[in-house]
DNA sequence: GTTGTTAGTACCCGCTGGTTACCGTGAGAC
DNA sequence: GTCTCACGGTAACCAGCGGGTACTAACAAC
């Protein structure tokens, strides 16, 4: 399993955080995934970049809006890169860093979990709505 | 296992959903988890079954309120059960479902990664406000 | 009567997610 | 020359929701 070394005061950044502390940045970290979008988009640019129209479409249903600040909140905390083409009309791609790649597994058993589950929690769901 | 007969618009593609499809449930799910608090909930309550306060707790910094929302929206998806027991002061146990432990493992995978990379994307972060 | 415990709810506020409209640039159609 | 289109956003606006604090009901113990 996963032995801690040294946990203590988190004052050093290599060790191991801690979710369950608030002031532990570790959950800035679970918050950007925990964003709505996240999980999609990243999982969108699984197979190589992508452009903005691009990814919007393979998403489905995110606001230019929303999509862009999803991407620069993604580019900030270095998951992705955005590269910039000097063309009109406009040219703009989105890459996974290698540190995105590393995300991809754990997105990937969410998104798993989500598709073969579904119908088990929509069951439930609609079992809670009758007994109201 | 599950079968699901008819899934409305997108052609019965198996019973299997697809999160990139806005209109898929699926979707639903995965808000769900992509809400703030489920991760860190469903995680605290790997153990075994906590009251109320105990999950305030051991989730920390989470509002009354919006715990009790959560509860009752993993409790909605059958994620977790809501036990009140008849005393005073009031007693009320949360505990995961056999489903909610299957969330289990995904969820640590995330909580793994956010753990383990929050270093790097602290820095990444820093690197990214100094640029401006 | 007073205090303590517990699981919430009521109420208010500010942020943010979402929607729609719009922009700048240059290539091609006419 | 000018009309239109493609593309990647941004501007302005709004509703809803997350978050914080205060409060409640009920009874046991003292």
């Amino acid at each position: 399993m996963v032995t801690i070394t040294a946990r203590g005061t988190s004052a050093h950044s290599n060790e191991r955080g801690d979710a369950y502390d608030p002031k532990c940045p570790t959950r800035h970290v679970l918050d950007r995934i925990g964003d709505k979008w996240t999980v999609l988009v990243v999982g969108s640019l699984r197979g190589g970049p992508l452009r903005f129209t691009q990814l919007r479409l393979a998403v489905g249903g995110v606001a230019p809006k929303v999509l862009t600040q999803t991407l620069r909140a993604l580019e900030r905390d270095g998951l992705l890169t955005r590269t910039v083409f000097a063309e009109v009309p406009p040219r703009v791609e989105y890459e996974l860093t290698e540190l995105g790649q590393t995300l991809q597994t754990p997105i990937a058993a969410i998104r798993d979990w989500a598709e073969l589950h579904m119908s088990q929690v929509v069951e439930a769901r609609a079992r809670y709505d009758d007994e109201i």
